[in-house]
DNA sequence: GCCAATACTTACCAGAAGGTAAGTATTGAA
DNA sequence: TTCAATACTTACCTTCTGGTAAGTATTGGC
Protein backbone atom coordinates (compact mmCIF):
# COMPACT_ATOMS: atom_id res chain seq x y z
CA UNK A 1 0.00 0.00 0.00
CA UNK A 2 2.89 2.76 1.24
CA UNK A 3 4.28 4.03 -2.08
CA UNK A 4 1.78 2.66 -4.21
CA UNK A 5 -2.20 2.85 -4.27
CA UNK A 6 -2.24 5.02 -0.93
CA UNK A 7 -2.78 8.43 0.03
CA UNK A 8 -5.21 8.75 -2.80
CA UNK A 9 -8.78 10.22 -2.66
CA UNK A 10 -10.27 9.92 0.76
CA UNK A 11 -14.23 9.36 1.17
CA UNK A 12 -14.30 10.54 4.82
CA UNK A 13 -12.04 10.36 7.79
CA UNK A 14 -11.99 6.60 8.71
CA UNK A 15 -11.26 5.69 5.38
CA UNK A 16 -7.84 8.00 5.42
CA UNK A 17 -7.29 6.14 8.86
CA UNK A 18 -7.81 2.95 7.98
CA UNK A 19 -5.17 3.68 5.02
CA UNK A 20 -2.71 4.19 7.24
CA UNK A 21 -3.13 1.22 10.15
CA UNK A 22 -4.93 -1.15 7.84
CA UNK A 23 -2.31 -4.46 7.81
CA UNK A 24 -2.09 -7.64 9.95
CA UNK A 25 0.44 -6.25 12.30
CA UNK A 26 0.14 -2.46 12.43
CA UNK A 27 -2.10 -1.71 15.48
CA UNK A 28 0.06 -3.98 17.53
CA UNK A 29 3.31 -2.23 16.16
CA UNK A 30 1.77 0.74 17.43
CA UNK A 31 1.56 -0.82 20.52
CA UNK A 32 4.57 -1.93 21.67
CA UNK A 33 6.56 1.10 20.35
CA UNK A 34 3.47 3.10 22.62
CA UNK A 35 4.36 0.94 25.65
CA UNK A 36 8.64 0.69 25.21
CA UNK A 37 8.71 3.61 23.95
CA UNK A 38 11.91 2.20 21.50
CA UNK A 39 11.89 -1.15 20.43
CA UNK A 40 15.01 -2.75 18.12
CA UNK A 41 13.91 -5.06 14.79
CA UNK A 42 14.32 -8.15 17.01
CA UNK A 43 12.72 -7.16 20.11
CA UNK A 44 9.68 -6.25 18.03
CA UNK A 45 9.89 -9.36 16.07
CA UNK A 46 9.90 -11.09 19.52
CA UNK A 47 7.05 -9.11 20.74
CA UNK A 48 4.82 -10.07 18.08
CA UNK A 49 5.01 -13.70 17.90
CA UNK A 50 4.12 -15.32 14.82
CA UNK A 51 5.10 -12.05 12.48
CA UNK A 52 7.15 -12.87 9.78
CA UNK A 53 10.48 -10.74 9.18
CA UNK A 54 9.38 -9.47 6.26
CA UNK A 55 6.31 -8.23 6.88
CA UNK A 56 7.14 -6.66 9.57
CA UNK A 57 9.96 -4.66 7.93
CA UNK A 58 7.13 -4.37 5.43
CA UNK A 59 5.02 -2.45 7.90
CA UNK A 60 7.26 -0.62 9.47
CA UNK A 61 8.79 1.02 5.94
CA UNK A 62 4.79 1.96 5.17
CA UNK A 63 4.30 3.66 9.28
CA UNK A 64 7.93 5.22 8.44
CA UNK A 65 6.84 6.99 5.30
CA UNK A 66 3.56 7.74 6.63
CA UNK A 67 5.02 9.60 9.53
CA UNK A 68 3.75 7.27 12.11
CA UNK A 69 6.90 5.69 13.31
CA UNK A 70 10.79 7.20 13.36
CA UNK A 71 13.98 5.41 12.54
CA UNK A 72 17.24 5.44 14.25
CA UNK A 73 20.31 3.63 12.71
CA UNK A 74 23.19 3.02 14.97
CA UNK A 75 25.87 2.28 12.68
CA UNK A 76 27.62 -0.91 14.75
CA UNK A 77 28.01 -4.24 14.27
CA UNK A 78 25.80 -6.18 14.59
CA UNK A 79 23.76 -3.68 13.89
CA UNK A 80 21.45 -1.82 15.24
CA UNK A 81 18.56 -0.05 14.52
CA UNK A 82 15.73 1.37 16.98
CA UNK A 83 12.00 2.22 16.00
CA UNK A 84 9.91 4.80 18.00
CA UNK A 85 6.47 6.39 17.64
CA UNK A 86 6.95 9.74 15.95
CA UNK A 87 4.35 12.94 17.29
CA UNK A 88 1.49 12.04 14.82
CA UNK A 89 1.89 7.88 15.71
CA UNK A 90 1.29 8.82 19.44
CA UNK A 91 -2.07 10.92 18.45
CA UNK A 92 -2.76 8.24 16.20
CA UNK A 93 -2.64 5.62 19.09
CA UNK A 94 -4.67 8.19 20.82
CA UNK A 95 -7.65 7.73 18.76
CA UNK A 96 -7.51 4.18 18.54
CA UNK A 97 -8.01 4.14 21.94
CA UNK A 98 -12.35 4.61 21.94
CA UNK A 99 -12.24 1.75 19.41
CA UNK A 100 -10.04 -0.41 21.68
CA UNK A 101 -12.21 -0.09 24.33
CA UNK A 102 -15.01 -0.93 22.16
CA UNK A 103 -13.46 -4.34 20.64
CA UNK A 104 -12.47 -5.26 24.86
CA UNK A 105 -15.90 -5.13 25.64
CA UNK A 106 -17.24 -7.25 22.36
CA UNK A 107 -14.21 -9.49 23.12
CA UNK A 108 -15.65 -9.67 26.57
CA UNK A 109 -19.25 -10.10 25.87
CA UNK A 110 -18.59 -12.86 22.72
CA UNK A 111 -16.68 -14.74 26.08
CA UNK A 112 -19.41 -14.11 28.17
CA UNK A 113 -22.18 -15.56 25.36
CA UNK A 114 -19.43 -18.63 24.42
CA UNK A 115 -19.59 -19.71 28.35
CA UNK A 116 -24.08 -19.46 28.46
CA UNK A 117 -23.46 -21.25 25.24
CA UNK A 118 -20.97 -23.96 25.63
CA UNK A 119 -20.48 -26.09 22.31
CA UNK B 1 -14.44 -13.74 7.52
CA UNK B 2 -18.02 -13.68 8.85
CA UNK B 3 -19.05 -17.34 9.86
CA UNK B 4 -15.53 -18.61 9.22
CA UNK B 5 -12.31 -16.96 10.90
CA UNK B 6 -13.82 -14.30 12.76
CA UNK B 7 -14.45 -14.22 16.52
CA UNK B 8 -10.91 -15.81 16.87
CA UNK B 9 -9.45 -15.34 20.04
CA UNK B 10 -7.88 -11.72 19.86
CA UNK B 11 -4.91 -10.32 21.13
CA UNK B 12 -6.45 -6.48 21.85
CA UNK B 13 -9.07 -4.80 21.78
CA UNK B 14 -7.73 -3.28 18.65
CA UNK B 15 -8.04 -6.49 16.96
CA UNK B 16 -11.35 -7.31 18.37
CA UNK B 17 -12.53 -4.22 17.02
CA UNK B 18 -10.68 -4.56 13.69
CA UNK B 19 -12.42 -7.96 12.94
CA UNK B 20 -15.69 -6.41 12.63
CA UNK B 21 -15.04 -3.79 10.66
CA UNK B 22 -12.18 -4.47 8.47
CA UNK B 23 -13.86 -4.91 5.11
CA UNK B 24 -13.35 -2.04 2.18
CA UNK B 25 -17.17 -0.70 2.60
CA UNK B 26 -18.08 -1.55 6.78
CA UNK B 27 -17.53 1.96 7.81
CA UNK B 28 -19.33 3.60 4.89
CA UNK B 29 -22.19 1.64 6.01
CA UNK B 30 -22.25 2.15 9.37
CA UNK B 31 -22.03 6.01 8.58
CA UNK B 32 -24.75 5.50 6.08
CA UNK B 33 -27.09 4.05 8.59
CA UNK B 34 -25.93 6.04 11.21
CA UNK B 35 -26.86 9.65 9.10
CA UNK B 36 -30.36 7.85 7.69
CA UNK B 37 -31.45 5.52 10.48
CA UNK B 38 -33.29 3.21 8.28
CA UNK B 39 -31.68 2.88 4.57
CA UNK B 40 -33.46 0.11 2.12
CA UNK B 41 -30.61 -2.07 0.08
CA UNK B 42 -31.33 -0.20 -3.21
CA UNK B 43 -30.74 3.13 -1.09
CA UNK B 44 -27.72 1.92 0.31
CA UNK B 45 -26.58 0.79 -3.26
CA UNK B 46 -26.78 4.16 -4.31
CA UNK B 47 -25.34 5.44 -1.29
CA UNK B 48 -21.92 4.16 -1.59
CA UNK B 49 -21.10 4.66 -5.62
CA UNK B 50 -18.77 1.58 -6.59
CA UNK B 51 -19.93 -1.17 -4.46
CA UNK B 52 -21.43 -4.10 -5.93
CA UNK B 53 -24.15 -6.04 -4.65
CA UNK B 54 -21.99 -8.99 -3.86
CA UNK B 55 -20.06 -7.01 -1.70
CA UNK B 56 -22.84 -4.58 -0.20
CA UNK B 57 -25.08 -8.00 1.23
CA UNK B 58 -21.53 -9.84 2.02
CA UNK B 59 -21.07 -7.02 4.22
CA UNK B 60 -24.11 -6.25 5.63
CA UNK B 61 -24.91 -10.43 6.08
CA UNK B 62 -21.24 -9.81 8.37
CA UNK B 63 -22.14 -6.97 10.06
CA UNK B 64 -25.63 -8.26 11.15
CA UNK B 65 -24.09 -11.67 12.28
CA UNK B 66 -21.93 -9.74 14.33
CA UNK B 67 -24.83 -7.76 15.70
CA UNK B 68 -24.25 -4.29 14.36
CA UNK B 69 -27.22 -3.98 12.12
CA UNK B 70 -31.06 -5.13 12.15
CA UNK B 71 -32.00 -6.70 8.91
CA UNK B 72 -36.35 -5.98 8.55
CA UNK B 73 -37.84 -7.55 5.78
CA UNK B 74 -41.44 -6.53 4.44
CA UNK B 75 -42.95 -9.02 2.52
CA UNK B 76 -44.57 -7.37 -0.31
CA UNK B 77 -43.82 -7.34 -4.29
CA UNK B 78 -41.00 -6.06 -4.90
CA UNK B 79 -39.60 -6.92 -1.93
CA UNK B 80 -38.48 -4.24 0.55
CA UNK B 81 -35.58 -4.66 3.11
CA UNK B 82 -34.65 -2.36 4.97
CA UNK B 83 -31.48 -2.29 7.31
CA UNK B 84 -31.14 -0.44 10.57
CA UNK B 85 -27.96 0.10 13.26
CA UNK B 86 -28.26 -1.91 16.34
CA UNK B 87 -27.18 -0.22 19.54
CA UNK B 88 -23.95 -2.15 18.93
CA UNK B 89 -23.51 -0.46 15.63
CA UNK B 90 -24.19 2.77 17.42
CA UNK B 91 -21.75 2.56 20.29
CA UNK B 92 -19.49 1.07 17.39
CA UNK B 93 -19.86 3.92 15.39
CA UNK B 94 -19.16 6.46 18.58
CA UNK B 95 -15.68 4.60 19.11
CA UNK B 96 -14.48 5.51 15.14
CA UNK B 97 -15.54 9.23 16.04
CA UNK B 98 -11.87 9.99 17.24
CA UNK B 99 -10.24 7.73 14.74
CA UNK B 100 -12.12 9.45 12.19
CA UNK B 101 -11.51 12.64 13.05
CA UNK B 102 -7.64 11.98 13.23
CA UNK B 103 -8.28 10.61 9.16
CA UNK B 104 -9.63 14.07 8.45
CA UNK B 105 -6.80 15.75 10.34
CA UNK B 106 -4.51 13.94 8.19
CA UNK B 107 -6.22 14.27 4.92
CA UNK B 108 -6.07 18.07 5.67
CA UNK B 109 -2.43 17.86 6.00
CA UNK B 110 -1.63 15.40 2.85
CA UNK B 111 -3.94 18.56 0.84
CA UNK B 112 -2.08 20.88 2.49
CA UNK B 113 1.60 18.77 1.85
CA UNK B 114 0.37 18.28 -1.55
CA UNK B 115 -0.55 21.99 -2.27
CA UNK B 116 3.05 22.86 -0.90
CA UNK B 117 5.15 20.40 -3.36
CA UNK B 118 3.05 20.42 -6.48
CA UNK B 119 3.63 18.01 -8.83
C1' DG C 1 -47.59 -13.91 -22.02
C1' DC C 2 -44.08 -10.52 -21.03
C1' DC C 3 -41.82 -7.00 -18.68
C1' DA C 4 -40.56 -4.15 -14.63
C1' DA C 5 -38.95 -3.66 -9.98
C1' DT C 6 -36.38 -5.32 -5.95
C1' DA C 7 -33.28 -8.03 -3.39
C1' DC C 8 -30.51 -11.13 -3.67
C1' DT C 9 -27.38 -15.45 -5.50
C1' DT C 10 -23.83 -17.76 -8.13
C1' DA C 11 -19.70 -18.83 -10.84
C1' DC C 12 -15.65 -17.20 -12.23
C1' DC C 13 -11.58 -14.26 -12.13
C1' DA C 14 -7.83 -10.70 -10.91
C1' DG C 15 -5.09 -8.51 -7.67
C1' DA C 16 -3.52 -7.76 -3.02
C1' DA C 17 -1.93 -9.44 1.35
C1' DG C 18 0.76 -12.30 3.74
C1' DG C 19 3.75 -16.58 4.66
C1' DT C 20 8.18 -19.53 3.88
C1' DA C 21 12.67 -20.12 3.34
C1' DA C 22 16.97 -18.96 1.73
C1' DG C 23 20.42 -15.36 0.90
C1' DT C 24 23.26 -10.72 1.88
C1' DA C 25 26.46 -7.65 4.48
C1' DT C 26 29.58 -6.53 8.37
C1' DT C 27 33.05 -7.50 11.82
C1' DG C 28 34.64 -9.29 16.23
C1' DA C 29 35.42 -13.58 18.70
C1' DA C 30 36.89 -18.43 18.83
C1' DT D 1 39.01 -19.58 8.76
C1' DT D 2 34.71 -20.06 10.35
C1' DC D 3 30.87 -18.67 13.07
C1' DA D 4 27.68 -15.68 15.54
C1' DA D 5 24.71 -11.74 15.70
C1' DT D 6 21.65 -8.35 13.54
C1' DA D 7 18.80 -6.33 10.17
C1' DC D 8 17.23 -6.85 6.36
C1' DT D 9 16.18 -8.69 1.10
C1' DT D 10 14.43 -11.71 -2.42
C1' DA D 11 11.88 -15.25 -4.93
C1' DC D 12 8.13 -17.96 -4.83
C1' DC D 13 3.72 -19.47 -3.39
C1' DT D 14 -0.98 -19.61 -1.04
C1' DT D 15 -4.93 -17.38 0.67
C1' DC D 16 -8.06 -13.73 1.02
C1' DT D 17 -10.65 -9.84 -0.84
C1' DG D 18 -13.33 -7.87 -3.94
C1' DG D 19 -15.17 -7.22 -8.81
C1' DT D 20 -18.04 -8.72 -13.06
C1' DA D 21 -21.78 -10.40 -15.02
C1' DA D 22 -25.45 -13.31 -15.41
C1' DG D 23 -29.29 -15.71 -13.14
C1' DT D 24 -33.40 -16.40 -9.55
C1' DA D 25 -37.92 -15.40 -7.34
C1' DT D 26 -42.33 -12.86 -6.92
C1' DT D 27 -46.39 -10.49 -8.59
C1' DG D 28 -48.80 -6.50 -10.56
C1' DG D 29 -49.50 -3.93 -14.84
C1' DC D 30 -49.79 -3.78 -19.91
Amino acid sequence: MASSSRRGPYICGIDAAMDVVSGKWKSLILWELDTYGTRRFGELRRGLPGVSEKMLIQHLREMEEDGLIHREVHREVPPRVEYSLTEHGRSLNQALRPLGEWGTQRATRLAAESAGTPA
